[in-house]
DNA sequence: AAACTTTATTAATCATACAATAATGTAAAA
DNA sequence: TTTTACATTATTGTATGATTAATAAAGTTT
């Protein structure tokens, strides 16, 4: 049921803008194009991208909303101090998961998904908000009877995640699910290349609902930490494999260079 | 210090494209123009707002990049549903507060922060990032030594929450300065029509920086709800002033119905 | 009824021209 | 020499018209 479209909430990139707000927005996240750099003029930028200038423009317009650049006449297109930059944005988020070569990124990311999905467990629990609570069961089912490493699994799992978000009941919460989606796509790219991981966590998934269900708010909250906390450490497994200490390990797990 | 400059870092609405989309954004946020219409074409709509084609569509581009709306040939540009919406995307944010009629949007908002900043404050205490904690102090000893209900105040106040979230070392809680901003903003404009409000809420300003000196970490964070509750209250009484309905005041934690 | 064409509508893209802006250099004035 | 005022110029901002591509809906055939 759940099919590609969900996966084009983000910026789409079938349009000449969407391709080169992409590639740009990728270059400044993966700091290619520095903090502060001003970018060339339209007329060789656009030049240099074979768009015309019109395309072009409108890809940097989608890269400012997202706070990455700023444009001035006489100026150029300045890239933004990175803390201008809204991460939280799904197309953001998922640029800057091209590059999470470093377990800095896993870890920030983890710390905050520890912050904010287990308080939205226990709104869930606490609210019971009926229709909402539904869906989460309907993704933890798929989840049961599907395989691991699948797309309908990785895919229930996107929902499951999303529907309890959803049933926090707050809109700011809920508006994080593109992100963790973001998330999540990550993760699973990551963690399909280790057998079995993914089959360990479904369990974990059911106890949170179960939890939900019992409008029991701290259970939740402590199983839905216990799910990430869970996932973090399969992940560290592989994105820090086998610590000797030195750097050129932890680079080993190179991102996807173009 | 701290300037109007600051003030700027959501989309700029200096240039047509920036009025256009401001404009645009405000009605769909508020509901105007409803989820799932279809907006006139580009030809009509760019006439209606007396601006140029370009202007329009850049416009547009903004707000998809947003995710509020969707452009397809044939089709025409559609509102996309509410959960696409970013809401945590500042100009979102600030064009949300702008409907802040009923309770629903302060209590989602403080129901986010309370589970957001605590947690910042937090490991802001226990990060102990020594340049970022000055920041914390630099803001907090301006609140101390200005007028409340002043605009030097009020950056002040800014420049301490954006500290703190900044002082976590989270990237992700960090990218939420702007949001928070966008709020403070909101709730100054509302609380400055009552006295003697700001005033008192310095000193739990102080306590939040002092529990991060001594490192105290859950200190920090339950001071930091506090300060949060005693905001939620004083924007509660205004813009509930004197509750009629106890009916009301019960559902009051519900969630954005629609 | 189903599958497939056609058509009409709309955004997408391109090319070009001109306007507005602001940094920088230049000359006049103090 | 310093400052002020002014002109220069590079760059984005805006406007317009033409062309192309995508696609939903209507029509046609099987």
């Amino acid at each position: 049921m759940r099919e590609r479209k969900d996966r084009d909430r983000t910026f789409s990139r079938r349009s000449l803008t969407g391709q080169v707000a992409h590639s740009l927005g990728m270059q400044i996240v993966c700091g290619e194009i520095a903090e502060g750099e001003v970018l060339a003029t339209e007329e060789a930028a656009s030049r240099a991208h074979s768009v015309s200038r019109t395309a072009y423009r409108e890809a940097i317009k989608v890269l400012t909303a997202k706070g990455l650049v700023d444009s001035r006449p006489k100026i150029g297109t300045r890239v933004r101090p990175r803390d201008d930059w809204n991460m939280l944005d799904p197309d953001v988020m998922q640029w800057a998961s091209k590059l999470a070569t470093t377990t800095d990124f896993a870890d920030s990311l983890f710390e905050f998904r520890l912050i904010i999905e287990p308080e939205a467990a226990r709104l869930a629990a606490e609210k019971q908000l009926e229709e909402k609570i539904n869906m989460i069961a309907t993704g933890l089912e798929i989840m049961e009877t599907t395989e691991p490493s699948t797309q309908e699994n990785l895919d229930a799992d996107l929902a499951f995640h999303a529907a309890i978000l959803n049933a926090s009941g707050n809109e700011f919460l809920r508006s994080l699910n593109h992100m963790v989606d973001a998330l999540l796509i990550w993760s699973f790219e990551i963690s399909s290349r280790k057998e079995g991981i993914r089959a360990a966590s479904v369990p974990l998934h059911r106890s949170v609902y179960n939890c939900i269900l019992k409008r029991d708010g701290n259970g939740a909250k402590q199983a839905m930490a216990h799910l990430l906390q869970s996932a973090r450490e399969d992940i560290d497994q592989i994105v820090l494999p086998d610590n000797e200490g030195d750097q050129a390990s932890a680079n080993r797990v190179g991102p996807t260079q173009r």
